[in-house]
DNA sequence: GCCGTTTTCGGCCCGACTGTTTTCAGTCG
């Protein structure tokens, strides 16, 4: 993505110019690129309304450079400072323990520019002998080259990883070893994915309890042990921090520790701006402290509504709660329902009844059973007569388990727009999903223009996964989503909320974009079987990430107010 | 290079850990 690109070259330019000893170039580079991956819009056409500079970070010399990249694909100060540097950042950064500094002291000694060649300066023990190095550090530099070779120093989807997580977190619980477990970090933010996980934890006795979770079955080496943070790589391809705290300031440690980082870096401003200071051990007035038991606690010392973890991004939610202003954002036990699901019928692993059965252990009050129609062959699409049989047997079983169901639809939108079963059909279901999978094309308008027929067809509820992207396989689709949102709420068609980790889709930053307009958002677990049912979750947690009240949520109303909803 | 409820100049988060060092630099989050 086009964003991404000129956030690695600002971030590069970052690395540079602290080599260069410019300390505060380095930083306002990096913040820039930092910043510029959360934009949630592609810069271009932020460029195209002359509003770059209202990018936090951006001023006029990096506005500069900006428009020169956007219309020239290229920037002058990086090309003069990657001449003086022709280094591989990109992957060398990745390497545990490899910052700038060592980056530019290898280079300059021996001539390091990627890892081959660092990997043979290794090899040739001519790393050691340098300033500031030694022997550990070369040999913690080749274990650092074969983790990332092995499992990459890479992210993973929140959705997948979070069975671990419960998984370790009931562990440590289990030792007995520590009278207190807490997710923080990225995870507690319920972002779509992480590049570690963070647990704080209390313990009266710490080398015990440090060595039970480096002996953990989750765990495959160890980074750091110090006596209040272990470090470790899991199994899972992330890194988990343990850390150790005190019990009276376990608030302040979990605002600290659960970010996100800029989050942090605003509130400690807003802090020094009163007269306070505020780091992990709570929040202080000269030496007293005056919060830090508890985590609301300290957004009330300073003058801020409670934050939920997951509005931590530091995108106004500081400014919304010092005016009071913050949504309250919907809560899971307020979700009734999960509108997008499958059965052995199309393309699922279960059958409609261990579906039903699983989705009211989870909480849920009634569910809408939407399997693939006829065209999407891959998925064994459903035609008229074999819905026909299906809805007999919902019917059914519904009434037998006392579970309201209602009948649907992930109906294909054909080549054409149209969609892919007749209307008479159509209007027997209670719920229809529209959905775009096949003929994908690269034309803007011929992808939007087909959506539009399907929405403006008076046959659709709601259009599913919207974007279309699948993350980390296929981008998203190249459709005008604005054109899509107007055409939704003048149609009262909902825009779904994926909860598959690979879709996610709408993703979060959209959502927020999204919600003044009026739209109505449809949560969905798009689950295959009864163990992806857990995704409801995560979609509820997109939507708490986009700023959503229940009000915009369809899913947190009664089975008998969403049919009201629905019949009109 | 950016930014402003104290500033258009002078600040810019800060503590833990590691490894290399005899008091600290680099990295990380």
């Amino acid at each position: 993505m086009f964003n991404d690109e000129l956030a690695w070259i600002f971030s590069e330019m970052g690395d540079m110019e602290e080599i260069e000893g410019n300390r505060w170039e380095s930083l306002a580079y990096r913040k820039v690129a930092a910043n510029l991956e959360g934009l949630g819009e592609d810069i271009r056409e932020i460029y195209k309304r002359n509003e770059l500079r209202k990018i936090d970070g951006v001023g006029a010399a990096i506005e500069k450079k900006i428009q020169q990249y956007i219309q020239h694909g290229k920037i002058d100060a990086y090309d003069r400072l990657k001449q003086k540097y022709p280094i591989d950042f990109r992957n060398l950064r990745k390497i545990q323990g490899l910052g700038p500094k060592k980056i530019a002291a290898l280079f300059v000694n021996l001539g390091v520019t990627d890892i081959e060649s660092l990997k043979s300066a290794i090899i040739g023990h001519k790393v050691a002998v340098l300033p500031g190095f030694g022997e550990r550090t070369e040999t913690n530099l080749l274990k650092g080259i074969e983790v990332l070779s092995t499992v990459g120093a890479s992210r993973v989807l929140l959705g997948r990883a979070y069975p671990d997580i419960e998984a370790i977190i009931a562990y440590l619980n289990s030792t007995g070893l520590f009278d207190n477990v807490i997710l923080a970090g990225s995870a507690r933010r319920m972002r779509e994915s992480i590049g570690d996980v963070d647990i704080l934890v209390t313990s009266s006795r710490r080398k015990e309890a440090s060595d039970a979770f480096i002996k953990s079955e989750y765990v495959s080496s160890t980074v750091v042990a110090g006596e209040s943070k272990v470090t470790v790589n899991l199994k899972l391809g992330i890194t988990c921090d343990l850390r150790f705290i005190d019990a009276d300031s376990t608030g302040a440690a979990l605002q600290y520790f659960t970010g996100s980082k800029d989050h942090n870096v605003h509130l400690r401003d807003l802090a020094v701006s009163k007269g306070l200071k505020l780091n992990e051990y709570g929040l202080f007035r000269e030496d007293s402290r005056i919060a830090g038991k508890d985590e609301r606690g300290i957004y009330e010392s300073l003058g801020l509504e409670f934050i939920e973890p997951e509005l931590r991004e530091n995108t106004g939610e500081i400014d919304a709660a010092m005016k009071h202003e913050l949504p309250a954002i919907v809560n899971f036990k307020e979700i009734k329902s999960d509108l997008h699901m499958h059965t052995l019928d199309s393309d699922g692993k279960n059958t409609l009844e261990d579906m039903l059965l699983n989705s009211r252990k989870n909480g849920l009050e009634y569910i809408a059973m939407t399997n693939h129609s006829t065209s999407l062959k891959v998925a064994h699409g459903l035609d008229s007569q074999r819905f026909n049989e299906l809805n007999a047997r919902i019917d059914e079983i519904s009434s037998r388990l006392s579970i309201p169901v209602l009948k649907g639809v992930e109906l294909e939108i054909l080549r054409d727009g149209s969609l892919d079963l007749p209307g008479n059909s159509l209007k027997e279901m209670d719920y229809v999903l529209a959905a775009l999978h096949q003929y994908v094309s690269q034309d803007r308008k011929e992808n939007t223009d087909r959506i539009v027929k399907a929405i403006e067809s008076g046959y659709i509820h709601g259009l599913a996964h919207p974007t279309g992207r699948l993350i980390g396989s296929r981008e998203p689709y190249n459709i005008d989503l604005d054109r899509v949102l107007e055409k939704c709420v003048e149609n009262h068609v909902f825009l779904e909320i994926n909860g598959y980790p690979e879709r996610s889709d709408l993703p979060a930053d959209i959502v927020r974009r999204m919600r003044e307009s009026g739209v109505k958002f449809a949560l969905g677990s798009d689950a295959h079987s009864i163990s992806d049912l857990k995704f409801i979750r995560f979609a509820t947690a997109i939507a708490r990430r986009g700023w959503l009240t229940p009000e915009a949520i369809v899913n947190t109303l009664s089975y008998s107010a969403f049919r009201k909803l629905l019949a009109r």
